[in-house]
DNA sequence: CGTTCAATTGAGGAGAGTCAATGAAGGTGG
DNA sequence: CCACCTTCATTGACTCTCCTCAATTGAACG
């Protein structure tokens, strides 16, 4: 049918019941409200929470990344975005999850079992903002921009939540990146390659891009 | 550079001004913020706020039609949303506003001149939230769906918006509908074409589809 | 009735998808 | 420790959708 591929995707099996649920510690600055809540682990591919289910929690990633993403009824699959550590994910509207959330690798998480509320409700806010933006700003590049300039732009955002070290870590698989940019895991590929090619970049393993020429990238998203 | 195209787009000419402001109806019972508010009129394509801008409102349609969207250095074009009566915009994050608002037809606009706060941050947040998971499901079509999908999808939601009547009007010409689905203004007006001949509408005018088989449209977004 | 702008339609090409084969990496068991 | 297997990533050949360019039609308005 080509209507722009995507891998067929069935949601993973429900692991719900693995994981191990931790004392909780201090929450970080960027999101604390005053309540109870605990850290639980997830490994690889395990779902955190599926679409349609209820939604009575907000999450914050402690370590390793979540996907975010929502399927079409032959398998398609959108990820909407990636969380890594610190960031808060798991908003609804109408108190249901309008998507699946899975650990993208080995990931902590930290629950927050009380919904927003007078206490804590401008944090809540901010976060939703903040996810609001990005998911508008992709929208752009998913809408706008061509297979080379998705894959720089992501790059770029990649190495932005690292600090900006030349040399980035990607968490998740070609797979994901191209369900994230809304291309498929072969075109990621020759992309990567091209920059590669071009010395935009260095791939020192799959998993491990260097960065090389960040103004040239920055370039190509305009 | 082929680069999903997009009609190149300046930001219009700022009419800042122009508006005539009149003193204030009750809002209506979906936003309603304890606050003095004001209607502001714009004409077709005139400019609510700019990209860059400082937000310090929050505006909800009163009739006629909002774009939000934002462009890349080389003039394309990405709607993020359409925004008809009833509905809330202008959400910032980090106090400026990340996307131009234009009307798209003559609009009346209500303007809530004070931001979030204690006796009205769960209107607000329901609100950012209900635009967050607009803006992942349009991801999803945007990434994911060809041509005839997206068409689908768009007049699907345009009808819903408008109490599923079977005429439905659009506000929006082909190139807001082509910059809003991601697609080019002839690959939107050649898929209204196709789903003449097909019989699933009718086009009495440009502005104005008659729905016919409102289940082959929803059979193709899945 | 001419002007103007939006929408439609056509012809052709380019970018990304599909299908398929090869290569690299990691885990398991003998 | 190595052979085997499985999974993921890369690369190539070919196809197809949608974009580009261009001409025509249609609608609105003075």
């Amino acid at each position: 049918m080509f209507a722009q591929a995507a891998t067929a995707h069935a949601p993973t099996a429900p692991f719900r019941g693995h994981q191990r649920l931790a004392e909780a510690r201090p929450a970080p600055a960027s999101f604390s409200p005053d309540q109870p809540h605990q850290i639980a682990f997830f490994e690889a591919n395990e779902e955190v929470y599926a679409q349609g289910e209820r939604a009575n929690a907000l999450y914050q990633v402690e370590f390793g990344a979540v996907r975010l993403y929502r399927l079409l009824s032959d398998g398609r699959r959108q990820i909407s975005a990636f969380h890594v550590a610190g960031e808060v994910f798991g908003f609804e509207a109408d108190g249901h999850h309008h998507f699946f959330a899975e650990a993208v690798g080995p990931a902590g998480i930290r629950v927050f079992r009380q919904p927003a509320n007078e206490g804590n409700w401008r944090q809540t806010l901010d976060a939703a903002l903040g996810a609001l933006v990005r998911a508008q700003e992709h929208l752009l590049v998913i809408g706008r921009q061509n297979a080379a300039e998705r894959v720089a732009a992501f790059l770029l955002d990649m190495m932005e939540r690292q600090d900006n070290a030349r040399e980035v870590q990607l968490p998740m698989s070609r797979t994901d990146i191209g369900d994230y940019l809304g291309l498929t895991i072969e075109t990621v590929s020759r992309t990567f390659s091209k920059f590669k090619s071009k010395g935009l970049v260095r791939l020192a393993n799959t998993r491990t891009v260097e960065v090389v020429d960040e103004a040239a990238l920055r370039a190509m998203c305009a």
